[in-house]
Formats: C-alpha cells, sequence, structure tokens
DNA sequence: CGGCTGACTCTGG
DNA sequence: TCCAGAGCCAGCC
C-alpha cells in the first residue's frame, strides 16, 4: 500500500504524526521539526505534544524523534528520556557522553545545519 | 466556553 | 557552552 504521509485524511492532527514518525527506518533519527515538516502545516510543539499524549501499545517508535540540537529532551519527570537513550542505543545510535547525536550521521534527513 | 499545560525552536547575552 | 524569554497550537479539565 502507498503511503501517502501529508496526503493522508487522518482522523485527529497526532495520528497523522504518528505515521509518520512510523516510517522512520531503524538505526536513525528524524527531529521535531523535520517530522513536523513531513506532517506539513504544523510546528515542531504540535509533534512534541502529539507524542506526549502517543497512546499506550502503539507502535510509534517515539524514540527516534528528537529535537533539533539531536538532543533527547528531559520528558516524563526524566525517566522517559533516559528509556529513549536506551532503545537508541540499542536501535544503534550512538551518543555522544553529553547524550548527543550526530544528525548528519543518524539523521533520517540529515538535517545538519 | 474559558483557562492551563506541554517530549519545541529561535535569538540574544 | 549554558541560561533566559517569546511565539506557537492542540488537547484536556
Amino acid at each position: 500500500m502507498k503511503q501517502t504521509p501529508n496526503a493522508n485524511p487522518s482522523p485527529s492532527y497526532r495520528h497523522r504524526v504518528y505515521a509518520v514518525v512510523r516510517q522512520i527506518p531503524p538505526g536513525k533519527v528524524a527531529t521535531y521539526g523535520q517530522v513536523a515538516g513531513l506532517v506539513g502545516g504544523c510546528t515542531a510543539r504540535m509533534v512534541g505534544y502529539a507524542l506526549s499524549s502517543l497512546p499506550d501499545g502503539s507502535d510509534v517508535p517515539w524514540q527516534r524523534v528528537i529535537n533539533s540540537q539531536g538532543r533527547i529532551s528531559p520528558h516524563g519527570y526524566g525517566l522517559g528520556s533516559l528509556l529513549q537513550r536506551q532503545l537508541l542505543l540499542a536501535e544503534g545510535v550512538a551518543l555522544d557522553l553529553t547524550g548527543r547525536i550526530d544528525l548528519s550521521i543518524f539523521g533520517w534527513l540529515a538535517a545538519a545545519r
């Protein structure tokens, strides 16, 4: 089936974000801004809020979504960020000692400024 | 219907 | 490199 990311009428804005995030290949990471751009007509914040409202048991690799700085935001009492880091390492994504990811290498669209 | 919160991003110091 | 403030929209109480 053809995936029409931004041309797919979703019941909710969040579902549309999930569709894009779900297209992120393993071992790669995308920024909120990138996802927002793919979704179209939305800001990076909307993506973050959508993921924050992520339903339980969803197949959305939210862990592959990070901020523009290539870093993990301190979400969920700080426990979620730790979990995300572990998941990324398990995916093969190398994290810097400071917790930074090289978007020019692991970035899905390699949006290195 | 009104108000608050939130996994962001940018610019300046 | 780190800190602070402002702009933004959607969802929930």
